[in-house]
Order: structure tokens, then C-alpha cells, then sequence
DNA sequence: TGAATATATGCACATATCACCATATATAAA
DNA sequence: TTTATATATGGTGATATGTGCATATATTCA
């Protein structure tokens, strides 16, 4: 018999469930929210098409704004808010060179990641 | 001297940019859209504490609804809510027994991209 | 058959997100 | 110093997303 918290008739009233070792168990092992938060918060950075494509032609090679602007054939202004968010999650860097700014991948730990996610597309 | 293609004044005058040929080469070598696409759709998946939560209880066993209600200490329709959308992206398959379905992961490939969104995240 | 229970789902609301415009800032060139 | 150019950023509006309520559906049990 299963009772959600959230019908707790009281608070004599235990949670009740058919595995209530097994969710004690499985809740132990989780990972600490705020660990899972911040996998979460990658995850989303990584979850929007602009940004993969930017983050894509960066594998390839250090682009200034105005390349990515023409690879992605986007909005100059849209390029830059998506690299502000990619910089504030330390996924690209960049050096400035006069006016331009040239961005790079942070480290190639991302690189991994997004190739495990084609690889997992292309099945 | 970098000249965006919002900007072009006529059909006649030609975007410049100073990395032209890099522009090129670099568009050319990106995957196709629509699996970079597929690529972004899989990752906002994974870019929701619920749903990683979700994925990381089933990780380690399989559970029903009732048990992930537990574990998450979450409402019963934010879960059911969550799963369909697992489902729908091929992340967890579930079985029906009597009135409960419980469900697993459907491969572990999600597993290993988890897995190394963790290790980035503990860096 | 009728009551209880597990799960699924339509709806509504609050919030987040994205793109683009307009403009600010910084640098270089004239 | 004025002008042009590369990039950054605030604001806005359209859309997407996540959650919880209410309820539907399905199954078991009395």
C-alpha cells in the first residue's frame, strides 16, 4: 500500500510503501542535491542548439565573435549573450586582441561529453 | 574589417570577414543540424534536477512511481509528469505490474554521459 | 458492482529562456 | 578628436518549461 506524503493523514501516520527499504537505500546513495544542481546546470548549458553549434566550432579551432557570427549565421548579439552564459559556466575562454575576441573550449572535458551525446543521437 | 550579413547594403556586396577561409572551413565540418538537434534535445533532458534525479535513483535499481515519489520527496504528478518526458526521449522503459509500472533505464549509454557530467561537475 | 489505490494527464499559472533591437563600451584608424 | 568597427549588454516580447491541482484511467479487492 502506497501513501504519498502528501496524504498523510497526521503525523502519527508513517509513509507506507511496498519497498521501504529499497527507497532508504536508493535515497542514501543520491549524489547531494546541490552536486546534481550543478551537473543539472551544465547539462542545460549543453542543451540548446546555438550553443552546441558555438561550442562545436570551437573544437575545431579559436574563432573571434565575428566567426562564430558566420559559421552559425546568427544575430551578433545573440552570439554574445550565448558566450557570456557559456564563459559564467567556464566552459569557453577567450583573449582579446584589439578589438576582437577570440574564444577557445576551456578544456577538452566537454569535448568528451558532447561526443558521448552524439554518439548516443546517432543510434 | 568584419561585416555582419544583417548588415549587407545589397545583393551585390559580399560578406567579409577577416578569417574567411577558417569561416568556411569550420561551417563545413559541423554536423548536420538536425542531429545537433537531437544532440540539445537529449541534454535539456538531462538539464532538470527532477529528471537527473530521477535517472540517478535509476541508476542504482528499478523503482516504481511510488518509490521515486519517496526518494524525491516529490509530488506524484511532477513525477508521472517527468517520466513521460524520459520516456518520450528513450531514456527509461517501464513494465506494468497489477496497478504499478516500474520503471529502469532504458541503456546504459545515459548512464556514462551522467557519469562524466558528475566528474566535471566535482573539477 | 463499488470502493480504494497507483499512475497518467489536461489545465493553469509562475517562471525561465531565447532572440533581437537599441545602445554602451572599447579599441583602432583617420 | 572624430569616426568606424568589434563586442557586450540592458530591455522587451514571444515562447517554452516545470509544477501542482483536479481528474481520468486502470487495476485490485471486498
Amino acid at each position: 500500500m502506497c501513501i504519498y506524503s502528501s496524504m498523510k493523514m497526521d503525523d502519527m501516520c508513517e509513509i507506507e510503501c511496498k519497498h521501504e527499504y529499497t527507497v532508504k537505500k536508493v535515497k542514501s546513495e543520491l549524489p547531494a542535491d546541490d552536486i546534481l544542481l550543478k551537473v543539472s546546470e551544465t547539462f542545460k548549458v549543453f542543451g540548446d542548439l546555438t550553443r552546441l553549434k558555438i561550442l562545436q566550432a570551437l573544437f575545431r579551432r579559436e574563432l573571434c565573435v565575428c566567426d562564430l557570427t558566420e559559421v552559425l549565421e546568427a544575430n551578433q548579439s545573440t552570439i554574445s549573450h550565448q558566450l557570456r552564459i557559456l564563459r559564467q559556466n567556464n566552459l569557453v575562454k577567450f583573449r582579446k586582441e584589439g578589438k576582437m575576441a577570440y574564444y577557445s573550449l576551456a578544456d577538452d572535458h566537454v569535448e568528451k561529453i558532447i561526443e558521448m551525446g552524439l554518439e548516443h543521437a546517432e543510434e
